[in-house]
DNA sequence: GCCCAGATTTAGACACTGTCAATATTTGGT
DNA sequence: ACCAAATATTGACAGTGTCTAAATCTGGGC
């Protein structure tokens, strides 16, 4: 294993976010200046590959990246910042599609997105 | 309202997919050839805001625009060609986040995509 | 019918996210 | 130390979408 893989493999020790790749390239740079956008790509398709880290699209913007791979879980998203976390929603086992809803597709699995405002874009306080 | 407005408007009707707006583009363009794709992005933009149209973005890959906005609904989406689905799966009132998993979000929202693959793509054939 | 203000359209540049190919460098085994 | 294989780097490229400046169109008032 090289010095930028070990570089980025370290950004999600201790973290609990769900960065982008452009926030973990920085981060990265922080320990090895040099590593390069492509390697922290490389590295991070080869991470997901490994089920090491899982890559999350949820809405417009970036690929975040969620290394919370051991307990299966939706998210929660805040539509202004885009920061998410993860929920594990109650009521999933009820969920599900009638044979006429699948419309002759193999079902794989289900992303539940919940959207919302973070406290620091408003979440709590008030109505806009 | 001016002929490209309508041009783009017109390819909805009677189509129940979800089109991308580079395929919408290409057909509003049978109808005028001239327009531009600024234009299709502009009024695709409009008619979002004053709810005529719904923008998904599901997975990789554009944006998709669903103008069923009569009934709420969710997704099933192909993971491999990205075709949507309009679903309403049963159990969705079950289904909810308890206080301690809001983390001080206001709720908005919740979306939900089911992933499998289409018939044309493998769906209930085989598996791999 | 003409004119003008405002809205709309256009072309093209630009930005962001991500991928790729070619080359250079490093790594680890022998 | 050498060599083959793996890895990293640079920079170009691609897809999707946004923006700006300039041209054009629209519709109301006269």
């Amino acid at each position: 294993m090289s010095a930028q893989r070990r570089a980025v493999v370290d950004v999600f020790t201790g973290e609990h976010v769900h960065l982008t790749a452009d926030e973990i390239l920085l981060q990265a740079r922080q320990d090895l200046p040099e590593i390069s956008r492509a390697t922290v790509y490389n590295t991070l398709a080869d991470l997901v590959e490994m089920g090491e880290l899982l890559a999350v699209s949820a809405g417009d913007g970036p690929k975040r990246y969620d290394p919370n791979v051991t307990r299966p879980h939706h998210h929660l998203m805040c539509t202004r910042c885009g920061e998410l976390k993860d929920v594990v929603p109650d009521g999933l086992e009820a969920l599900n599609l009638s044979a006429a809803e699948l419309h002759g597709y193999r079902l794989v699995g289900v992303d539940i997105t919940f959207r919302g405002l973070c406290a620091d874009c408003g979440g709590t306080v008030h109505d806009a």
